[in-house]
DNA sequence: TTTCCCCTCCCCCAAAATGGGGAGGTGCCG
DNA sequence: CGGCACCTCCCCATTTTGGGGGAGGGGAAA
């Protein structure tokens, strides 16, 4: 298994790679390991903000970037919805949008196969490792088949390395809430009105509020449902 | 490499365990081949429900649950907060409840040391897969060293033949968003309120209104709280 | 073609949440 | 000891939401 030692070896040198440019080294490296025509990785925080490096066409990226594709684009949307490493076949293409997006894609040199490995962090983080190819689904079915394992192990180093270049947001995320505002913000988010809380947590109404004022005020929330976006974003309450 | 052939093998049967017992069977080898005191795999869904399966004593699980540990557990709370595999020596252990937990796992026979894969899943599902060991902190950091790439496959495959047991809530869950349900409710999340959505998505703040309710209702939400609350935890919305 | 869902708009009114004050207790840390 | 963060309680006025109606046009699917 020669090719599993190159691999290896490719991911030893990943894991001392310094910042976006040794990334990028890395993933071509592992494309061309891996021959396929494409190797991405995308990352989406909680904000919107997206930030990617990979193989695609610069001239793709920004087009995708400025048509904010990431609304359109079902690999996006059908990776939100699994826990799993996907076959791009296996999405849902049946909107109107989705297919002029595979369509425009295409055109750009995206292959026409592919397959996406989701990661889901705490903070509505999300990260996508793709490879993407051109060719007929039974080379790809045996592509996918023989490198599901490596696809899995690659994305893995490659999202924690990524993860180090990540600006360090635990100044603004650290805003902890006090055990009591986690309460009351949880059973808001379970759909509770406040007099439930209330009777719930055994205190007066009132203080249901000053709890939820101030974990609003500390997740710089607009409102209730403001706060309890960014608190289940920001893996603050389990819901 | 002996290990990791056996290894292989296991999850090889892994893939044609069948149901609940089929797991615990497959737990149990696994648990033996990497010569650890437990292995656990243990799901939270959206709704809070827990299931599992692994070598705890029944009365830790039972423990566990009466006294739903699962809202004080370090582990749970550490892991809703990272992406990436976790020693549990570098959790939060602070608090007085914490410690009041882990002294008591422990004396249920719950190792002093553990590792935990977490994995997330697009309904706010959860999944850890754990191992744990009684064991000083240099043979522990030798065995985290040397399995963290096993444990990574292990509860990929684990997690991927679990899922096949959940119940298939895809009825309920399905109930997608209409486009501009979606865009409402993202506002939203996002803390506008109805009048800064109908502005911002230049509609009367009435059909603002008819698109929440509607959205409300497909969720099966109590209010605009608990709606935008279920929209993220399902990945409905992207904030 | 009929049916169904989606998008859009309007009325009225009751209920709930929010924002502005203030006040007293505990417990921890420097 | 003095702050600081946390927990708990109260009033009032204002804003926001929710619930009940109803109505028309468009597109897609059966």
């Amino acid at each position: 298994m020669t090719a599993t030692t190159a691999l290896e070896h490719i991911l030893e040198e990943l894991e001392q790679a310094e910042g976006l440019a040794g990334l990028q080294i890395a993933i071509e490296a592992l494309r061309s390991e891996m021959n396929v025509d494409h190797m991405v990785y995308h990352w989406v925080d909680s904000a919107g903000d997206q930030y990617g490096c990979g193989t695609y066409p610069p001239e793709w990226v920004q087009r995708y970037l400025d048509q904010n594709y990431l609304r359109v684009d079902p690999v996006i949307a059908g990776c939100y919805q699994r826990f799993h490493p996907v076959d791009w076949k296996r999405l849902d293409w049946s909107s109107k949008a989705a297919r002029a997006f595979q369509k425009e894609a295409i055109s750009y040199g995206v292959g026409n196969q592919g397959f996406s490995v989701p990661i889901r962090g705490p903070n509505g983080q999300f990260a996508l490792f793709t490879v993407s190819h051109s060719g007929n689904d039974a080379e790809w079915a045996t592509f996918t088949k023989t490198h599901t394992k490596n696809m899995l192990l690659i994305s893995h180093v490659f999202n924690r390395k990524a993860l180090d270049l990540e600006p360090d947001r635990t100044p603004e995320h650290a805003q902890a809430l006090s055990p009591r505002e986690v309460d009351a913000v949880t059973l808001l988010a379970m759909g509770y009105n406040r007099a439930q809380v209330a009777q719930s947590l055994a205190i007066s109404e009132h203080t249901v509020r000053v709890y939820v004022e101030s974990a609003r005020f500390k997740l710089g929330a607009m409102d209730t449902t403001h706060a309890v976006a960014r608190a289940i974003s920001r893996g603050l309450i389990v819901v």
